[in-house]
Parts: structure tokens; C-alpha cells; sequence
DNA sequence: ACCTATTCATAAGC
DNA sequence: TGCTTATGAATAGGT
């Protein structure tokens, strides 16, 4: 627009570029300010340059502007790519998380026993069978806690006798009765828990 | 810029301001693109006339330039005002409906035994209880699903029998065959679902 | 960064 | 809205 016309295409010259650039970003930056005060209106001007430097311009919270537009292409196009949080965010997750949330509560009474009534045959065999794992890895854990409680007892015990002297009673002999006995930890609440020692419940 | 230099100040008149605000929004437009090709930069325009209408202008595709605006952005500032819709959403129900379904989830796979690891031996105890009172109800619904289409097959049978004559056996016969022998349903896949019909797991 | 000839954008009017 | 046109603004190329 001086001196000489241009054309609009690619500045070849890098320099060259560079310059009109700067000028015209600025230019352009102006025009923007001069239209959102003359005319009252929301204006945001984002530009990378070729090296990939941010310029932004926005005559109010660049923020809002752009939440703003988010909201109207929505209702225009659908927003494909919303970034992470904002696709967390968006009704569609809400609703699904929700939906996730209830299938899972769901779930969990079927797991209980307590909303079967629907299910076929195949789906109650599944889930008889998915119990029966789980109770038996619990079960299995459960036997290793005890099993370890009852290794750290059988030391404890041999401590006492050693500190008490050998006078009655080997450290040897408890190891033996622990052995070969069922022995309940002090701990058992349940009656029927040394019943059920790691065994991965064989139905 | 013409006939007349003119503040920079929101133009009174409204028409005036409408007709401005027209003609300047093509010419920051014309000025956006040619930034863009001459110097080979992103360019994003968004503009929202002050009735809120919307005008934007990109040089590839606005989403990509927003997406790559908030990467650049947020590494410079934190993200500070999440917007209205999205602190009502954040604040109060989504966070509590997220944490409500990783609850959920934790508990189902400690129910399938999977995160079982930092439980206590009481707290295993509840859990075994809850999968065993689960298992009880699943098997026994299984087998008054059995029972039923047991007795479903039974008055086919008869009723197929009763088609045919009663040339060799009575439909009576067919009753008693079924109710004192296992009858497994054609359906049954499992080898060993015979084996617990209708008892609540007695452990 | 500044200069300035030239092109461009546009205010006002229709 | 579109067209016209006088005028101020933007800017290409040079320094």
C-alpha cells in the first residue's frame, strides 16, 4: 500500500517478512481496538507468527471472548476437540459420568445379590462366577494376613520363652503346635474364620 | 479516515455505529488474511457485535489456533477463572459425582478381589461376608430360574406328549421323571451349575 | 527505527 | 445493505 503494490502472497524475503510482520500486526492490532470501541463490540485477535510466537489482542478477558465463542459453535458445529478440561466439562461427560456412576451402583447391588431380577441365566452364572473369584482371592488374602500374623506371633512367643529362660518349654515345641494346629489368632471376630484359610474356595 | 477524521469513541448513533461497524469488520478481516499469507502466520479473529452476534475469522482452522492458543497461554498464566458454567460444574456436582464413581469403582474391584491389598483383616472379613451373602442370593435366584424352567420343559413335554397320543407314556409320567432326577436345561453351560442350585452357600 | 510516495480503508452522503 | 468519493490511515521500500 505504498510506494508499490504487492501482492498477497508469501513474502519471500525473510527479512523482508519479518518487517512487514511487525508493521501490519500492528496495524492490525489498532484496527481491532479502534472496532471494538467505535462499535462497541467484543474483539479478540489471536496470531502466531511463522516461528510460532504468540500475539493476542482482546478488547476484554480474552478468556471470556473465547468461552463465548465456545458456547455459540457449539450450538453451530460440533465441537470436536474441546481440550482436556474442558471436554471433562462439558455436558456430555457430566451426563456420562453420571450414567457411569449409576451403572456402577448398579453393578454393585448385583454384586450384593440385590437387584438380580432381570438377569438371564447366562448373566447369573457369570456373576456367580466373578463372586466366587472374588470371595476366593479375598478369602486367599485373608488367610496370607493371618498367616503372617500367626509367623509374627510364633517369633513373639519364642522371644518370651527365650527372655524367661528354657526352664519348661522349647521355642522348638511352639513352632510344632502351630504347625500342626489350627490356631486362632487373638484377633478373630468371626467364628468361622480359621474355616476358610487360603483356600481359594473350591465351590 | 475519510471526508472526515473521527475519534475513537463508541459512535452514538446506532445505525451509523451498525454501518461501521460493518465496513471496518470486512476491512480487519481483509487485513487478517492478508497477514496471514504474506507472513505466513495463524491467524484467529473472533468478533461479537454488540447485539452478540458472531463474526470470526481464521486462517487454518480455528479450533486448532484456539487449542494452540491455550496450550501457550496456560503455560504462562494459571488458568484463573474457569467461566460460570464451569465452576458450578466443577465445585460442587461434577467433582463429588467423580468422586462418587472412583469410589464405586474401587469398591467393585475390591468385590472382584483387585484392591484388596491395604485391607485389614476385619475390613476383609466385612468383605468376604458381603460376597458370600452376595453369592448365596445369585445362586439361589439361578436355581429358581432352574426350577421354573424346569417346570416350563415339564408342561411342554406334556403338552407335546398329549399331541402325540397316549399311545406308550402319560403326562403324568413325565412329571415325576423330572422332579425326582437333576434335569439340566439345554442352555446350561457351565459343568457345574447342577451342583449349587438353590443353596445360600452355607460356606 | 524513520521517511514518504503511494495504495488502501473508510466516513459521509445517497 | 451497496455505491461513490474525498480524505485520512496504513504501509512498501528505501535509508
Amino acid at each position: 500500500m505504498a510506494r508499490e503494490k504487492i501482492q498477497i502472497k508469501k513474502i519471500d524475503n525473510a527479512t523482508a517478512r519479518q518487517v512487514t510482520f511487525s508493521k501490519r500486526r500492528r496495524g492490525i492490532f489498532k484496527k481491532a481496538e479502534e472496532l471494538s470501541v467505535l462499535c462497541d463490540a467484543d474483539v479478540a485477535l489471536i496470531i502466531f507468527s511463522a516461528t510460532g510466537k504468540l500475539f493476542e489482542y482482546s478488547s476484554s478477558s480474552m478468556k471470556e471472548i473465547l468461552e463465548k465463542h465456545r458456547v455459540h459453535s457449539k450450538n453451530l458445529e460440533r465441537v470436536d476437540q474441546p481440550s482436556v478440561e474442558l471436554q471433562l466439562l462439558e455436558n456430555n461427560n457430566y451426563s456420562m459420568l453420571f450414567k457411569e456412576a449409576a451403572e456402577k451402583s448398579h453393578l454393585l447391588r448385583q454384586m450384593r445379590g440385590e437387584e438380580i431380577h432381570g438377569l438371564s441365566l447366562e448373566e447369573l452364572q457369570k456373576l456367580e462366577r466373578s463372586l466366587e473369584v472374588g470371595l476366593g482371592r479375598v478369602i486367599e488374602k485373608k488367610g496370607k494376613l493371618l498367616m503372617e500374623e500367626n509367623e509374627r506371633l510364633r517369633q513373639q512367643v519364642a522371644e518370651v520363652s527365650n527372655a524367661y529362660g528354657e526352664e519348661g518349654q522349647s521355642s522348638e515345641s511352639v513352632n510344632n503346635i502351630c504347625n500342626s494346629s489350627n490356631a486362632p489368632p487373638p484377633e478373630s471376630e468371626s467364628s468361622d474364620t480359621s474355616l476358610k484359610l487360603g483356600l481359594p474356595y473350591a465351590g
